[in-house]
DNA sequence: ATGCTCGGATGGATCGTTCCAACGCGGGTG
DNA sequence: CACCCGCGTTGGAACGATCCATCCGAGCAT
């Protein structure tokens, strides 16, 4: 009396149980759980018996009574944040498409959620009260995090892409790029290519990221003894900020290279280029960061410091499996190197 | 003794039951229930200390416990196809924004999973079978669409982004957004500023998204009755494409504007301006479709047809929770109509 | 023949919630 | 006073899986 009466033509069709399968196995309920989670137990001829019955019936477990009994629900909680229009960066979805593929390959699914971007804790609590997500992934740690700190009080597995800027040494998992080694990688080719002078526009000086990526460009000038004086310019993420803070430098500082945070503010530097009658690429260089989807399709291309977001993913699952991992190994810290998606502009 | 006794200390601690909560209220579990679904139930005073306890405890039903006994996850699969490089459209990464967005507020969660882009089917089937999601919403309608068909022999409930070009009568649940309306749109816009020779690019005449594109500049030509012999052509949707097409174009059909079936083909029309020193929105008008983060950086803006995501996200929840109620209500088909964005390109 | 071991299969309990039938109780009716 | 009604509340069962302790039987040593 296990089996519940099925009103014939009922919809849609309730998916068959493990009772059901056991049943036609002719074995016990436990026995078709054991087939399924430790095939290893049983012997084969009632493996194959079993496995039989599974396919004809297009057995699959309930996710749902899974997730109650053993307390987990392989899906990975991911909070997406407003887009703000105007600018190029589609890392983030880009990024989005990599961990769904990734993490699928490991048996989970990527929950988004939506936050108030004015409350960075908004949207974790609940789905951790409710247990409906076994980690998260924490994509937005540029302005400190008290997520991280919020989730590790918690004691709730997660996985920060972007390292805890705030606190160096925290002991959480993150997965980051370094942005230095990528802007120092482009300016190292630019200085291959010849150039000597090589300006530099980037974020303000409360951006984390802005500064590092902007020390990747100095050490790299500064290796070949090169002066950085008066080459440098901190501006908003716009396309208009890169426009004027390029023709000023142009003015001021004559360089023959520019060096951008973002490829928001290299579109910027291209529009001073076609104002003045100035060719990217042959009269002067620039180089943009994110290769985004701009970058590609603008004219002659634009040479842009690509973050390896496949590998990001990779390294937060494999971060995340080793969080949930019976027993939970120590939390791993990733640090990538970008590389340079060369067109026409440099 | 339905209280398990929890280690102190354990790690992470576990959330509060619908037990723990009864007991502190001094009520039974059921009455806990109906103060989380049926307030309206309890006497007023009941209801308020059984609501006291749960904020105390910081209580929230267990999502698997509930997904179990109600059959429902409250989780909306979406299936993400990747994105080729080196095309400007961002639009189904702006559509998951918006769909995060609305269909949390009716309390929902999206739920991503990839699919192998050679099997459209793949991926649902299991979700499906593990009743993983209450419904799908299904965005690749573009080239025919198994899935819908496939979901609906399945009596799986769906939502379709995009009309069922194959079967225009089909009976499922559908938004979709006029993209005729937008391309005359755009043409009359053009029209309207003393435009008379307006050429079309798109794309290949097997895609019916280009095709229903292609008749709204058709139609917005010949009500001015304006002929567009010669002044068409169709190819692949890459900005080398559009670039040779509107060279083509330029030389031997004399167009003051292009209307573009994408911003990848405008991108590449400004490309072939460029070239010739022809000043985009001055000498020759450019309008682009799908108002891409490329429309928004590139100088001098380009004008694009802008797909209204948000109102699409909000139809697509509203036909899903129509789906999903009880009694579920017919599926409602939705035609939006584009705006148009207006940049420096015309 | 008895006892012991051990791989393989089993039934019952359990996860936390909601559905269902029933129950206590105060008030109105015959 | 017995009866019934309906509101508010209750305990038990159920959802479908996995964990646990137990059991059965074949093989081997005593």
């Amino acid at each position: 009396m296990t089996q519940t009466p099925r009103i014939p033509g009922r919809v849609p069709a309730a998916p068959p149980t493990l009772a059901d399968v056991a049943e036609r196995a002719g074995v016990s309920r436990q026995t078709v759980s054991n087939a399924v989670n430790n095939p290893e137990l049983l012997r084969p001829d009632t493996l194959e018996r079993v496995q039989r019955a599974i396919s004809e019936l297009g057995y699959l477990p309930n996710r749902a009574a899974r997730n109650l009994r053993t307390r987990a629900s392989h899906l990975i909680g991911l909070r997406i944040n407003p887009v703000p229009e105007g600018t190029a960066n589609a890392t983030m979805d880009r990024f989005v498409h990599s961990l769904v593929e990734t993490s699928s390959e490991a048996g989970y699914h990527v929950l988004l959620f939506p936050g108030d971007p004015l409350d960075p804790l908004s949207g974790y609590d609940d789905l951790l009260r409710a247990t409906a997500v076994d980690a998260f992934v924490v994509t937005d740690t540029y302005l400190g995090n008290p997520q991280a700190t919020w989730l590790e009080k918690r004691r709730a597995p997660f996985v920060a892409f972007g390292r805890p800027w705030d606190k160096p040494d925290a002991a959480h998992a993150w997965v980051d790029v370094d942005g230095a080694a990528g802007c120092d990688l482009a300016t190292t080719h630019l200085l291959d290519k010849g150039h000597h002078r090589i300006a530099w526009i980037g974020w303000r000086k409360d951006s984390w990221i802005g500064e590092d990526r902007r020390s990747g460009w100095y050490r790299a000038m500064k290796s070949r003894g090169l002066s950085t004086t008066g080459l440098a310019s901190r501006v908003e993420d716009t396309v208009h900020s890169g426009r004027s803070a390029s023709a000023v430098l142009l003015d001021e500082a004559q360089p023959s290279a520019f060096v951008c945070a973002s490829d928001t503010l290299a579109m910027g530097v291209l529009q001073t280029l076609a104002e003045r009658g100035l060719a990217p690429g042959r009269d002067i260089a620039v180089v943009g960061f994110d290769d985004s989807q701009v970058a590609q399709v603008v004219h002659p291309g634009l040479t842009s410091v690509r973050q390896p977001l496949e590998q990001v993913a990779v390294e937060v699952v494999t971060a995340l499996r080793g969080l949930l991992g019976h027993p939970p190994s120590p939390p791993r810290q990733v640090m990538l190197t970008p590389t340079l998606a060369l067109r026409g502009s440099s």
